[in-house]
DNA sequence: GTTGAAAGGGTTGCTGT
DNA sequence: ACAGCAACCCTTTCAAC
């Protein structure tokens, strides 16, 4: 593949001490990984390059911000020509609720997953949005009881 | 509830951007919200006290990992009493294939999101791990054919 | 790969509004 | 509350080796 890249076991360790916390100085970094700073930043700068790191972001806390609900929507489309599932996937981009969305193998076209404040409040997002996306055939809706997992962290 | 914070305009607009990009330096996210940069820092430093800022983490890239597939897993639970819940819940949470797990409902007790670099090294889990996680009584799998969205940015 | 030094930005306190 | 400023210190960044 070309878009692989040869991984020294100093890259996996940088890897997973940057995914599980962004915040670690290059100091400390190197120290954990067993490199001084300078190799240790010319190898995050490289990984950056390369593609593989995408990036730093802030994560927030669901539930204090009053968006504990995840809600998974399987979709059913009408159709399925390419301009009609382009169609829905441009338009879900658009919607900020919908922090993932795939499209799968089995009897659904799509899973989404949909982040709100309330059952009242996904009730109000799936009857004036969702089902409004284009070429929706139906949306099954399953909630989640408890959220048991979640991390960005890749299995590296 | 006591876990929610008054957040004005000013805070929203610094959560919106360092969920965006975690790298922001304190001058350009107080111009960029309409702030000095001193205010802006108490701002962060307050978020970050209250909890509702989680930390920062750094994405990578899954393909350039050679772990582009996501599968979603179906479980159903053999007993549903609390220990047993609790002994597949743990197990899960040591198993870092699985990013995601929900308890949900309807008539599978959990889904995961597994992510794994190919099919046949799904199988490979599917069957010498999640098969065997605790009181596990069938597996139903999903294959995602596209990741059309993913995003950590939670809609505030 | 290392050491070391310059440049830049984060962090704090203070003054003023 | 915020702006602005000054100072310190840590970190990033880039030499030179």
């Amino acid at each position: 593949m070309s878009d692989t890249f040869a991984l020294d076991e100093f890259d996996r360790k940088i890897l997973r001490a940057l995914q599980e916390n962004a915040d670690y100085s290059m100091a400390e970094l190197g120290e954990a990984v067993g490199l001084s700073h300078t190799p240790c930043w010319r190898r995050i700068k490289r990984l950056e390059k390369e593609g593989i790191i995408q990036g730093r972001v802030t994560l927030l806390n669901p539930e204090s911000l009053s968006l504990g609900v995840s809600v998974h929507a399987y979709i059913t489309m009408t159709k399925h020509d390419e301009a009609s599932l382009t169609a829905f996937e441009d338009a879900v981009q658009e919607m900020p609720e919908v922090v993932e969305c795939y499209s799968t193998s089995g009897e659904k076209d799509y899973l989404l997953k949909v982040v709100v404040g309330s059952v009242d409040h996904y009730e109000t997002v799936l009857k004036t949005r969702l089902v409004h996306l284009p070429n929706v055939a139906s949306v099954n809706s399953t909630f989640a009881l408890k959220q048991v997992k979640f991390t960005t962290q890749l299995p590296i």
